[in-house]
Formats: structure tokens, C-alpha cells, sequence
DNA sequence: CTGAAAGCGCTAACAT
DNA sequence: ATGTTAGCGCTTTCAG
């Protein structure tokens, strides 16, 4: 094995002291005198020296590292909340090893077998798989935002029925007629679902019929516009729909769109996530903004009291959403 | 302190091998009879062994891990690029260290303090500071997107001259007489810039006048409104645009809609980037494209060259762009 | 085909 | 105030 160029070993010696003089020169540690003080950095600087990050992670049986297991970043809600939770994360003295799991089970796998072999300090999971019992057989803090994973991986999530509601809601009054949903497939036990049951009750309660389209988080743009033309071709009565996130909330407006409907004239939207990139590209849907700051802080702490050994009883938590009032709705 | 709770040493010893053995069977190398295979395949799994990946890198002086440093991943273009870095460094057995910069000089440097100090087997960069001669210190393979980092770091990046070329024509053939640019300030030397360039280029040999409004990246988006209702205040007389990226592009037909200007009747706008996610949320606007996804496929090949020790003299690329025709210009 | 021993670079008891 | 020594858990020469 080829060999780090420069060591703790060769301060040591070029300052005339020991290993452990300059390790406590390094950490700032126990009694120095000022002299000695000066010598090691003076040969640290002559030698260029950099502390091997990875022995002092072997020795301290910690790496400072968190893993993020997600869909992928490249969508406004992972991006926003993947891009928060490193912030604050930051802020705690931890980095960032990124687990874009493209919803592919064997991928997360693959990620989960490295990461639980100390590789990390932790672990904040939202990815879309399930049945992945590594999660279960494992001591790391774990953390989980928008998903269930196990009954002692603590949840947080938005309050999707509340969001629901909101959304429903403000279809009714709008007067709509016929209002259909879109959704995950049924069998994905997501938190998500709870939007879903909103509508469904919702339309019970009001009488009407309530339809659900079922769309892959993972699904190509011309799958899931395959989906939405079939969707208008259908139910052509259509006037009111509730996207379970704002990426579909576009594509069904730029379907409708095609088919010479005016929103919010003929057809009303409403939208779920309200992530910033939405807002700025889009500014004119309606949607339920979920907290997303606020759960990647969330999440942060629950995750740090774990690290530290708190024994949370599964204490998920539950934030609230807004409506957000644009024209589409 | 803690020690780990299973190493490879208990299995040795249950299986009743030595050290090596056991190494051997996990690592598939030398001569193993069948017989102790399934012997130390056995201890394993009884004493539920994970082999601690620390270990393993310390020893082999490498992490199989890369760094990215940009500056957010919450963005349509850093998103899709990340998820692509992302994505092909998978492929070849790489993970990935986040550091979303944030545009902010301090975090950049603290990175690199950590990244250099052997966490990382290479590092791709986009992060829009300046002057961090770390990058220069170092012997650590780097690879640079659409950012001039030093001479002997390649850069990945589209041909932002050509593109700054094909929007301002499309403008010119649009009608328009009177161009306005967005970019970033002046003194941030990155290959953006060439898309200025061009654009003054074409105004100058035009006979038009260039008016440039300087909007830094990691502004807010109240700050950047501000600066865009600024520009229409100034220039009432505007009706064509070209924003040197698609968040602001939207952001100015926002105040456009704000003025009661229709685009395009009254004012044309051309963008650029033409990611996925703008595609999707703001499939009407016109923009240039960049081949983001080559982008990524590109820097990573040159990255995995740099780290098998290939010495490429600053073998920097240029890639292709395209004009795509939405109905804002 | 298998084992003993050295070492990757750093830290911390324990001594002095 | 500083040094000696023994690891952290793994891999690999080298010897058998």
C-alpha cells in the first residue's frame, strides 16, 4: 500500500517532539507550553501537513457522516428538503453522503449495506421502497421523513389528511362537479396515502364518486402524460383535479392545455408540496405547501437526540400545511 | 473507547481460522477450500458480521468516495447534474459526499479543509467562489463544471458562446429592438460569461446597445425581483430578454405579468439551461439547452482518468448546446 | 491452502 | 509538560 506523504510521524519528528505532542497540538488538548506549541505548527506548515481524516474516523469509531436515502435530488421537494437537511446538518458539525436511490430497491440496498457498515453516523430515509428489513435489523439512528419504515424509525411528515382537506375543499366551493385525484399506487404504505383518504371521505361525505389515478413516482414525463391523456379521454366531465404533487399538477395542466381547456375556467388544479423551485416556475398553482424547512430541521434534531442516545419512543411528528392561493384554483 | 461490536476477528474465531482467512473469503482472493468457505460463510451470519468500511479504506488509503461542491442542489440545473454526477459515479463504484457550498467562501474552504484530508477520492466542482488557492495546493484529482478553476484542473462545460449566439438571434429575428441580458456580476470569471459575450457581440455588430442587469445566483427572490422590476422601470422600452438562466427567466415574465406586458406579444424571453424539472414546470419557454446529463458523463469519465493516475494535459471540454422553441420567443 | 505478524495514521491511557 | 505504548479493524506480505 502506497503510503500518505506526509504524517503525523514526520511533524513529530521534524519538531524533535512525539506523535502525541502534535496530536495534542492538533486537538488542543492537556497541558502545552507555548514553545512547543509554536514548533508543531511551524512544522506543520513547512511540511504541509493534513491530519488522515480517515484514521482519526477509525480510532473515534465515528465519521461525522450522515446518510440521505431519497428518490433523487433532482425534483423540487427532495431537492429543497436534501438541500435543508445538509444545511443543518452542517450546522451540527456533519456531512453529507448522498443515497439517490432512484427507487430502485436493489440500489438502496446496495446503499444500505455500505452505509450500516460504519460508514455513517446516521441516517435520514424517505426513499419510496419498502419491505427493506435491513432498516429494522439495525442499531443505527435512523430518521424517517414522509415514509413508514419500522415501528422504532421515528416519522416526520406533513399533515397529508389536513392537506387533504385543504385541497378538497377548496375544489368543492369552487364549485366543482367532478374531481379526481391522483396518487401513488395503492400498496405503497406512504404517508402520502393520507391525502388520498382525505379526497375519498371528502367525496363520500359530498356524494360524489371519487376516482384515482395512480402514477409512479419514478415514471417517465411521457408515461405519466400517457396516464393524464388517459385520464381527460375518460372523464371528459372532468372540472376539478387534486395532484398529489405539483410536478403532476403541471403536467396535467400542459395536457389540458392540449385539449383547449382553460384553467382555471373549464378545469381547476390544486397542487401538494409548494417546494421554492415550484413557486418560482409556477407561481400560479394553487397547492398545499408542506413545511419542507421545518421537517428537514425536525428531522435534523430527532436525529441528533438519537446519535446521542436518547431513547426516543418513536416520537414521529406531524407539521402543519397552508394553502397556497394562486389562480389555478 | 467503544470498540465494534463484532469484527472480523470473532468470526475468525468461531469458524476456527485465522484473520486472514476470513479477510480472504470476503474479499474472494487466494485459494480457500470450499470447506472453510462455508465454515466462515457460517460464522458470519451467525454473529450477523458487518465488515467496518473505515478499516478497510485506512488500510487502502482510499474511499471510493468523490466530493461534489456546488453550490445547491436545490435548483433545476445543480439538481439534475448532481443526481447525474450522482447517478454515473454509481456506476463505477463511487459514492458521493455532498457539499453545497451555498455560495458562501467560508463553507467552500471549510469543504475542502475536510475533503482534501483523504475523504474523498476526487472531487467534481461548480461552486462559484473565487481565489481558493486550496484547489491549487493539492494533489487530489479535480474536475471542474462550467467554472475556471486553475490551469491544471480540466472543465466540463457547454459552449456557452454558441448559446449566448443562439438566443440573442432568436430575439433579433423575433423583432425585437431593444435586448436586455441578466448575468452574473462582472469579476466572476466563469464560462457564463462567454454568453455575455456573445450577446454584446451580436448587439455591437447590430448597431444595438447592450444593457446587462447583474444578478448574483444566491440572491434571494425578493432581491431578485427587485432588480428585474428595477429593469422595467429602467427601460420601459424592453421587449425582448435574455436571461442567462430559466429561474430568472420566470421570475422576469412574472413582473412582465405584473406590468400587464403579454409574453410574447410584447416582450420575448429566451432563458437557458433547459433542465428537466424547468421542462416540466415551464414547458412554454424558450430557452438554450445544455446537455446536462453529458455534462455529468463527461466530468466523471475525465475524473476517473485523473484518479487512475492518467496525466490529461488540462483536457478541458467543450459541449454542444440547442435552442429549444417554446412559445416565449 | 492457511497463519503469524506488521502496519495503514491517529489517539489516549498511563507513566514520568 | 511531554513521551511510551497499545490499540481502532482490516489487509497483505511472507512463510509454511
Amino acid at each position: 500500500m502506497k503510503k500518505q506523504s506526509v504524517k503525523l510521524e514526520d511533524v513529530a519528528a521534524l519538531a524533535g517532539v512525539s506523535k502525541t505532542t502534535v496530536s495534542r497540538v492538533l486537538n488542543n488538548r492537556g497541558y502545552l507550553s507555548q514553545a512547543t506549541i509554536d514548533k508543531v505548527h511551524q512544522a506543520m506548515e513547512e511540511l504541509h501537513y493534513r491530519p488522515n481524516v480517515i484514521a482519526r474516523q477509525l480510532y473515534q469509531q465515528r465519521t461525522k457522516l450522515v446518510g440521505l436515502v431519497f428518490p433523487t435530488v433532482d425534483n423540487p421537494f427532495f431537492g429543497q428538503l436534501e438541500a435543508r437537511l445538509d444545511w443543518e446538518l452542517y450546522q451540527r458539525g456533519y456531512r453529507v453522503l448522498m443515497g439517490n436511490s432512484q427507487n430502485n430497491p436493489k440500489r438502496e440496498k446496495e446503499y444500505l449495506r455500505q452505509l450500516l457498515n460504519g460508514q455513517v453516523d446516521g441516517l435520514i430515509v424517505g426513499a419510496h421502497n419498502q419491505g427493506i428489513k435491513q432498516y429494522r435489523d439495525t442499531q443505527l439512528p435512523i430518521v424517517s421523513i414522509e415514509r413508514w419504515v419500522s415501528k422504532d424509525i421515528p416519522v416526520v411528515a406533513a399533515d397529508n389528511y389536513a392537506g387533504g382537506v385543504l385541497a378538497v375543499d377548496r375544489l368543492l366551493k369552487d364549485g366543482c362537479q367532478h374531481i379526481i385525484h391522483t396518487n401513488y399506487p395503492h400498496g405503497l404504505p406512504s404517508p402520502n396515502l393520507e391525502r388520498r383518504r382525505a379526497y375519498e371521505e371528502l367525496m363520500q361525505k359530498h356524494h360524489r364518486q371519487s376516482v384515482t389515478y395512480e402514477v409512479n413516482f419514478d415514471s417517465s414525463v411521457d408515461e405519466k402524460l400517457a396516464i393524464f391523456r388517459r385520464l381527460f379521454d375518460e372523464h371528459p366531465e372532468v372540472d376539478g383535479i387534486f395532484a398529489d404533487n405539483d410536478t403532476n399538477a403541471s403536467l396535467i395542466m400542459q395536457v389540458a392545455r392540449e385539449r383547449g381547456l382553460k384553467v382555471p375556467a373549464d378545469l381547476k388544479v390544486v397542487g401538494f408540496d409548494g417546494a421554492n423551485m415550484t413557486r418560482t416556475l409556477l407561481p400560479e398553482l394553487t397547492t398545499v405547501q408542506q413545511p419542507i424547512d421545518r421537517m428537514a430541521a425536525t428531522a435534523v434534531e430527532l436525529l441528533q437526540e438519537r446519535i446521542n442516545g436518547k431513547q426516543i419512543n418513536n416520537k414521529s411528528i406531524q407539521l402543519p400545511v397552508k394553502l397556497i392561493e394562486g389562480i389555478t384554483a
